[in-house]
RNA sequence: GGCCGGAUAGCUCAAUGGUAGAGCAGUUGACUUUUAAUCAAUUGGUUCCGGGUUCGAGUCCCGGUCCGGCCA
């Protein structure tokens, strides 16, 4: 560098500062885009290399972007953050000469990728500390970080720009490595009971599995129209047909539906079907696989939310039948016996917004049960004996063909799993299916019940949220805090 | 889809209809154990977009975009 380079002219310029920081080091022959560094240790490893009366550890070397830059006249202090966390290096003139001044203070800023080498050592607040010497520019970070004390706060911004959201918000990155565990235990709880993981198709040529509306998409090569899956539950018994008599899918799926706190256009489910068994075996399935899996995360089987509420997961879980909680809450033992339009009436009567008349008796029911009971389920509470209609894939309870052998676990206010037993019957099947497509009749799944007809064995099915477990695991207040990527419509092109 | 709230410097936020500011970050200087380091000086604005009212609009009105919350 023959010239003096004018910061000062375009410091208010952020970008072109560091972009005449990145030109100054080309034109010096360093190219941070062409270096790499040998990392050797994780920032989290380095307390335990340098145990408590030891003054100084074992060199390590280390890579990660400066999270906070520390500069005073001969010695400094830079944090670096990597997967495991953040360490503390100590950058002094004595060790590095001349670059100290030329190209430490001025060519480094907050955001850049380094890797440093030198022994630990402890400073005299006690926090270890890479005493470096030797260190590298890996990357130059052209933009800015977020502030450092009030971070990166706007939803906009956290969503659109995760990537800010992890560097910079230590609970986010927390949150969403939570979530990579709950599925790693969930795979190794399910391999355990001799479990497969299969992967069936997203595009349907009928999205049935659920009642929800679906993304559409075409195919260009096969000239047909496809649906985006709405479930996974109809090809994962066709694998049960096939012989996998116990089998589960992780998957992404999608509904064309509301967004809310609760709902993403595309989240996971985890669904399990495991033939011999029933929904009574589903509760033991899916009651020991959250407890295994909350210990394994999280150490306990206590969650407490940020309000305060305490949530046991360990132990027994509570057994209610769908309709004993419609008729406590609302008061009324004669209720499956009233006209719709005397539910409606009481719907109202009891502050619920005025459900719609085009509604079917049992959706004026289950208004009640969404609105009024499934939010005040915090503690586990598996809700049994449930409306038919709700569910056409599950079988009716022997003596109340009114009911189906069925069960939703609910906890922290939220359907967290639906299990059956599986409906196998493929005349009885077909008549439920009927029944639900009314007179879309091309919306029945021919190929699936053919499959049924061929014979599946009898079987218990789970499906779990996965967004609304880890939701309950991290205290979440909203489904997008567990996505990383949460949909979002495209931002206007500036 | 409806209602309510929000959008101002890189980030976090101020600003009775009357000169758009602060902290942090940046730039310059001092400083060899900091912890939001400190001290001094200093640069920085299409107030989301498009119209309108007004002598004058970040502020009021109309339309739109995006985000959030509640409801459907």
């Amino acid at each position: 560098m023959s010239e003096k380079p004018d910061l000062n002219a375009i410091s208010h310029d952020l970008f072109a500062v560091r972009n005449e920081k990145l030109a100054q080091l080309r034109a010096a022959g360093e190219d941070p885009f062409r270096a790499n560094w040998n990392q050797t240790h994780v920032s989290t490893e380095c307390p335990a290399l340098l145990p408590e009366g030891v003054e100084e550890g074992p060199e390590v070397s280390v890579a990660g972007r400066i999270v906070a830059l520390r500069v005073m006249g001969k010695a400094s202090f830079v944090k670096i953050l990597d997967r495991g966390g953040i360490i503390q290096t100590y950058f002094t003139r004595d060790a590095l000469g001349e670059a100290y001044d030329t190209h430490f203070k001025k060519m480094l800023d907050t955001g850049d990728f380094v890797g440093v080498r030198g022994k630990l050592f402890r400073t005299k607040t006690g926090e270890v500390t890479v005493r470096t010497a030797e260190y590298r520019l890996v990357s130059k970070a052209l933009r800015p970080l977020p502030e450092k004390w009030a971070g990166l706060t706007d939803a906009e911004k956290i969503y659109r720009q995760r990537y800010l959201d992890l560097v910079v918000n230590e609970e986010s990155r927390r949150r969403l490595l939570v979530r990579s565990r709950v599925v790693e235990a969930i795979r190794r709880f399910l391999w355990s009971r001799d479990f497969t993981e299969v992967e069936t198709p997203a595009l349907h040529a009928i999205a049935g599995g659920a009642a929800a509306r679906p993304f559409e998409t075409h195919s260009n090569a096969l000239d047909c129209d496809f649906y985006l899956r709405i479930a996974l539950e109809l090809h994962l018994k066709r694998c049960l047909v096939g012989g996998l008599d116990r089998v589960f899918e992780i998957g992404r799926v999608f509904r064309n539906e509301g967004v809310s706190v609760k709902h993403s256009p595309e989240f996971t489910m985890l669904e399990a079907y495991q033939a011999y068994t029933d929904y009574r075996g589903m509760m033991e399935l899916v009651r020991s696989m959250i407890q295994k899996v909350c210990a394994d995360v999280l150490g306990t089987t206590v969650v407490t939310r940020p309000d305060g509420v305490t949530i046991e997961l360990g132990g027994e879980w509570r057994e209610a039948k769908y309709k004993d909680l419609i008729v406590e809450r609302t008061g009324d033992p004669q209720w499956f016996a009233r006209t719709k339009e005397e539910k409606i009436a009481a719907c109202k009567a009891l502050g619920l917004h005025e459900p719609r008349t085009d509604w079917e008796d049992f959706e004026v029911t289950n208004e009640v049960f969404g609105k009024l009971i499934e939010p005040g389920l915090i503690q586990p509470t598996f809700v049994t004996h449930i409306p038919k209609e709700l569910c056409p894939l599950a079988k009716v309870t022997v003596g109340d063909d009114t009911t189906i052998d069925v069960f939703e676990l609910c906890i922290n206010g939220q359907e967290i799993a639906p299990a059956y037993s599986e409906q196998n019957d493929p005349g009885v099947q077909r008549k439920m299916l009927e029944i639900q497509a009314g007179a879309e009749t091309q919306k029945i799944d021919e190929d699936f019940l053919l499959a049924l007809e061929h014979g599946m064995p009898p079987a218990g099915g789970l499906g779990i949220g996965i967004d609304r477990l880890v939701i309950l695991l991290t205290g979440a207040a909203n489904i997008r805090d567990v996505i990383l990527f949460p949909t979002l419509a495209p931002e206007a092109q500036a």
